[in-house]
This record gives structure tokens, sequence and C-alpha cells, in this order.
DNA sequence: AAGGTGACTAACA
DNA sequence: ATGTTAGCCACCT
């Protein structure tokens, strides 16, 4: 199993309302330094995707997304739909890392 | 096989 | 406190 498989099966088992950060994700799987190949691993994703891949926000809670398969509009929209706060400050979307960060166990 | 790349981060200026 | 720079490491060409 290659790393980007990984990523995936980390991402899919974030619960509903949460999100998680790349370099969370890296760290649980024993690779901490990896925090950009996730974001690479997300960025190959086809459009039909059961992955929850709009959960994953770098580590200010960011979208990083700027113009790619998905734009981040999406992301922001798929979150809000899920019951998390997204806000939009300087052409950003934002999620509140304090009330949403997932912590492995919950 | 080797070098370039990136949905990242942390450290500096 | 914002803007750059430099590591990072697995994947892609």
């Amino acid at each position: 199993m290659n790393f980007l498989e990984r990523v995936y099966e980390e991402a899919g088992k974030i619960p509903k309302g949460k999100v998680l950060t790349y370099g969370q994700i890296a760290s649980l799987i024993s690779t901490p330094r990896a925090a950009r190949i996730v974001g690479f691993a997300l960025r190959q994703l086809p459009p039909d995707t059961k992955i929850p891949w709009q959960r994953v926000v770098n580590g200010r809670g960011m979208i990083s997304i700027e113009n790619m398969n998905f734009p981040k509009t999406e992301q922001a929209r798929r979150l809000q739909g899920e019951g998390i706060e997204v806000v939009l400050r300087d052409g950003n979307y934002w999620v509140d890392l304090k009330k949403y960060l997932w912590n492995a166990r919950d």
C-alpha cells in the first residue's frame, strides 16, 4: 500500500462535521513531514470520489485550493452542508480549527 | 535512475 | 504582524 492510499484511508475516517490538516494526516500515517504529499494525493482525486477531501484544510484552517478540479467555493459549500462554519475572509475560506479539528479520538 | 514539483509548514526578515 | 525563504518527502516525467 503506497502513501497515497494511506492518505485516502485516513481521510475517509474523518467524521462528518470535523476537519483535519494536511500535517495531521501525515502524522497519522507515521510520516509527519509529508504534508505536501497529502495535498498531492487529494489533488489527484477524481470528481466522483467518495473521499471526504473537503474536510482537509491547511494548518491554519484555510482552504488552500485556488482553481483546480474543485473550486474552493465548492469545498466551502460542502463543509457548510455538514454543519461546519466556513467564513470568507480576504478572498479565502476559513474554518475554526479550535472547534472543528478532529483529534483522532473525538 | 535523477531531478523537478507541490491542496504544506515552520522559521526568518 | 505580514511577506519570503528554505526544508520536506513521496509521486511524476
